[in-house]
DNA sequence: TTCATTTAGTTTCATATGTAACTAAATTGA
DNA sequence: TCAATTTAGTTACATATGAAACTAAATGAA
């Protein structure tokens, strides 16, 4: 009689609820649930629009290649995104003076005073997230996501 | 003249890239749609689906309820990805005999076939993206997504 | 019992998203 | 300098997703 000893040792079993992706995944979208639903709730943006904001807000303008860049986001998606915010009047869109294609966004008044207001909420929400570490915590979390969102670096796919 | 002082502390800007929300999101999009692709390519299984044979595979059989609670799906989710499993042949519908509402679900013998050969990908995975980290870290990292999860907890909504 | 309410799961419909095709401007190279 | 290619961004189409309405069975109260 072969095979007779315990049906797998721990690592060939998989447990969803240990499985880091799903983990991971879980906890990002229940944050992303929270969050989005408050943008949508008190200033009207979805939480893509919020992310070209927040890009915006950092800096004087930026076109919408860069606004990709800084946000993880698609072009398809930032277009859309952008014109949502350009019919609501929160980012103005200029022609690039150097290159015909690009499009100059930057927020508007009305923008920046909306990207004022949630900046503090933001900052709270992400502080009641994190109220259960300390200080040191804190820091080794973010270099263990770093480490974490290194390994998943396009020029070194994993698989 | 009143208010010159520098525009803000650190505490009340706010930088997209370093905000952990934001991180999150991105990392755990990452991976997966990894993840997903690979899914798709090699067995034709969406990742939802490949998370209901996850918990299936854990367990002789389960109702639709019982899913939704182990993988963090809605129903909704979850009947269209078993529609689909059991179209494929993957999984198996019974009729629950204490209550005609419930369906018993289980993986059928080719459905366990393929989480076989599935759950060592998963692994293998997993396993590279922690390469970076120790054993040490990596029992630092669960025990801080934890605390993370917990404090997104729905009884306890941070906002 | 039997009627009202709750629960399990599905279907419908409206919206969001991703991929591919497209337009227009810039760049390249003969 | 002018055709061929690349790049910025948008549009169109097909599919995925979420919310609400729905069906059918179970529970519970009168």
């Amino acid at each position: 009689m072969r095979d007779v000893k315990a049906p797998a040792d721990s690592d060939e079993t998989l447990v969803l609820s240990a499985f880091l992706p799903y983990r991971l995944s879980v906890l990002s979208n229940t944050v992303s649930r929270a969050i989005a639903e408050r943008y949508q709730r008190d200033f009207g943006l979805s939480i893509w629009q919020w992310r070209i904001m927040a890009v915006l807000g950092e800096s004087e303008s930026l076109t919408a290649s860069e606004v990709c860049a800084r946000t993880a986001m698609d072009k398809v998606a930032v277009s859309r995104a952008v014109a949502g915010l350009e019919a609501d009047g929160h980012v103005r869109r200029a022609r690039d003076a150097e290159d015909g294609r690009a499009a100059r966004l930057s927020l508007s008044r009305g923008g920046r005073k909306i990207y004022s207001q949630i900046v503090p909420l933001a900052l709270a929400y992400e502080a009641q997230l994190r109220s259960g570490l300390t200080e040191r915590e804190m820091a080794q979390l973010n270099r263990l996501l770093a480490k974490l969102a290194s390994a998943t670096s396009p020029d070194d796919p994993l698989w």
